[in-house]
DNA sequence: CCCAAGTTTCAATATTTTTTGAACTCAAGC
DNA sequence: GCTTGAGTTCAAAAAATATTGAAACTTGGG
């Protein structure tokens, strides 16, 4: 908490006290919800994605938790998320050493960089043990019919593996 | 198909206790899991289609819980997903009023139906929302580039939605 | 150096989702 | 119309996830 040495005098510098959200915004804010939520990206990393996307320009740690009403944590993390999916874009306003945030231009390519990350680590992943479990199955002597099961999984898998990065190109950074 | 291959014949007909899961199955299961998760799907769901998946035939209720080891209520659950999912198929041994469960032929389509019945019923109930909150920024005096953020998730929602149909047609019976 | 604004961390807590199991339904055969 | 096997339902328990907030960390300026 705060150290006993509160100003009471006069106005504070800042507002203690922020806008409610406006009805778009909540509008908004449920639709980018809904979606995440396909993902399984919490709810919180939608609330701050959708006030970033409505606001006419770069918001601040600060305006966000007080917009959203939402702990500092949740602030912090929601905004490391979306930072580490390329989601937003920090502008440093030049007297300040304060980040400001608003999202990076192409949802697109966010979205991309989203399900890139969750999908691409779970296919290399399988790799080998997809093989595996096929090997398995044709020295066992399972059913043909198994057998024809697994070889396409392994099929697909690798296709998948081949074909994301022809889609979904990866950002320069890596 | 009777159970021949159980070579302890004269014993009792339904055996107390299953067969614990084999490596493989354990291996398939967790891939399953995983690519399940990306989806929201419970890990039950998972697990029973991987026992199915390698499964050389039709397997009924009772023997899904035992190897498993969940309980009836998973396993109820669990098929109904499935099957309402057309992951599964149902076969009717003839005699016996069980219902035996296979996987679809294609892994494929069972996916598409997955992901049709994830994606499809947020995006439909979006538009309306998304088209309001954009005339609202449009009137409310909005900067011009939070207007054309919004244009754009509304050209990309409705893209969405025509392409859906055209990339994974609805099967028959919808 | 030291301070303090700005942010991150993480253990504790709250919330949401999944699983369980006992009570119930439903047909089929008697 | 009773019994029984097969499965479903759903409230309550367990597990998984998300959020909170106070303490710790970082960094630029004095």
């Amino acid at each position: 908490m705060k150290p006993p040495s509160e100003k009471t005098a006069g106005r504070r510098k800042s507002r203690p006290s922020f806008e409610p959200l406006q009805p778009h915004e909540i509008e908004l804010a449920d639709f980018f919800v809904r979606m995440a939520g396909i993902l399984g990206v919490p709810r919180s990393v939608a609330e701050i994605y959708a006030l970033l996307y409505l606001a006419p320009r770069p918001l601040n740690f600060d305006l966000i938790q007080g917009r959203l009403g939402m702990s500092k944590g949740s602030v912090s993390q929601g905004l490391k998320f979306l930072r580490d999916h390329e989601m937003i874009l920090s502008v440093k306003a030049p007297g300040s050493r304060r980040e400001s945030w608003m999202p990076t231009p192409s949802l697109a390519s966010s979205l991309v960089a989203l399900l890139r990350s969750q999908v691409l680590p779970a296919l290399e992943q399988a790799t080998p043990s997809l093989k595996r479990v096929l090997q398995d199955a044709q020295q066992n002597g399972t059913t043909p019919a198994v057998v024809e099961r697994l070889e396409r999984l392994n099929r697909w898998n690798s296709r998948a593996l081949e074909l994301f990065p022809l889609l979904l190109p990866p950002p320069p950074g890596s």
